[in-house]
DNA sequence: ACCATACCTGAAGGATCCTTCAACCAATGG
DNA sequence: CCATTGGTTGAAGGATCCTTCAGGTATGGT
């Protein structure tokens, strides 16, 4: 009955969900592990024995609730990134709220509410993020974000739709831009600390190193 | 006597240059081959004899340029952004010459200069731009662009300073941000053509997927 | 306390994969 | 034309790695 998902690629649905509180935790320490060996070892080195050594769990534990190791960090990605839509509807929610029936706010300040709502997630948990900067290239992300791209593009639209000084005629390009070069900056900060805060004033450069966007 | 290279992380410098026009066309071969595989097979099926087999020539062969599959794919990450700088060097070239001593240019069309300089390389070789993307995580890119990103940032800032209309106290933000966001959009846009396309002006969408930043 | 279920274990099968090396072919220059 | 150096081959060793499954343990509702 399970990978009927349409919105999930075939073969990486989750074989079964924790239903005990063991296992959630169980399912929790094998993602943290997951964060942990990425981040120390590589992608390339990324093993479901390395992952369920670390967790303190057997690796036939794994292979209970994900199907195959592609499985394990499509789920980690899709927990990701439903957190950023989680956060930016929060933020729509918040908008529309206070805008209720007023003049709405100016175009810079609601952009600069997404681009906080956007790096807040990320700086929650840097860990995490540099793992998915790590996975999401080798991932066959396929529809991933059919769904999920949709929420995060209609909750910045909500948003966007409250400006006293803008309105756009098709926002599709406008979020598309938007999403992506905040992104773009966050993930090229996170990726080069020391070219990203060099210059900046109030930025301390720690590492000697820099690579640069590819 | 090889190895030295501070600017290559220990093991990843190539075996040996080939001299001969052969050999040249071998490693032509492997590079291209890389590319095919890694856009067909995805990033975790890339192996050495997939990749020879693909180039038409032995494994051994392979091992002969390149100490490990790691070597290959720096040695490709390596040649892809030098191929970026050496467009920004140009840039920076020509405009100095136009530029001479003249009253300079206004910094939108700088901007926009440098932006299509960017633009054009990764277009040139949509395939194997795809292709680093997918290893771009995976590769351990250590201090691969110590080096080259000091070159990529002086272009852009010689290509800055002959702005008509603006003035940089410090350059470094400004020139980390504009390649930032930048190179963000070309990589959402190249890795979903849908989104990237959608609402666009004269832009006809194709695929009906579309994952999203992470 | 008891039992149906949920959950966990970890050795082992089977499948790749990375890398080497000894033997063999091709080119270049004197 | 021949010797030297450059270039290629591909089977095989050794090392992981992914995944399964039969057997055992914990949980929680009754």
């Amino acid at each position: 009955m399970k990978d009927t998902d349409p919105t999930v690629p075939h073969g990486l649905a989750p074989r079964k969900t924790p239903v005990q509180t063991r296992s959630g935790a169980t399912v929790e320490a094998i993602f943290e592990a997951t964060i942990q060996v990425l981040l120390a070892d590589g992608a390339t080195r990324l093993t479901t024995t390395r992952v369920t050594e670390r967790a303190g769990v057997s690796v036939g534990t794994l292979y209970q609730y994900f199907p195959n190791k592609q499985a394990l960090l499509f789920a980690m990605l899709e927990r990701h990134f439903d957190e950023v839509v989680h956060r930016f509807e929060e933020l729509a929610d918040t908008v529309e709220r206070v805008c209720a029936d007023g003049p709405g706010q100016p175009i810079v300040q609601l952009a600069e509410s997404l681009a906080d709502a956007y790096v807040s997630v990320k700086v929650a948990r840097p860990d995490r993020t540099m793992a998915m900067y790590q996975v999401a290239g080798a991932i066959d992300r396929g529809n991933l974000a059919i769904g999920l791209y949709e929420r995060l593009k209609s909750a910045t639209v909500r948003v966007l739709a409250h400006a006293s000084d803008a309105s756009f005629s098709n926002v599709g390009p406008v979020v598309f831009t938007l999403l992506s070069t905040v992104s773009g900056l966050v993930r090229a900060t996170f990726e080069n600390p020391a070219a990203g805060s060099e210059g900046w004033p109030g930025c301390a450069t720690r590492r000697p190193w820099s690579p640069a966007p590819i």
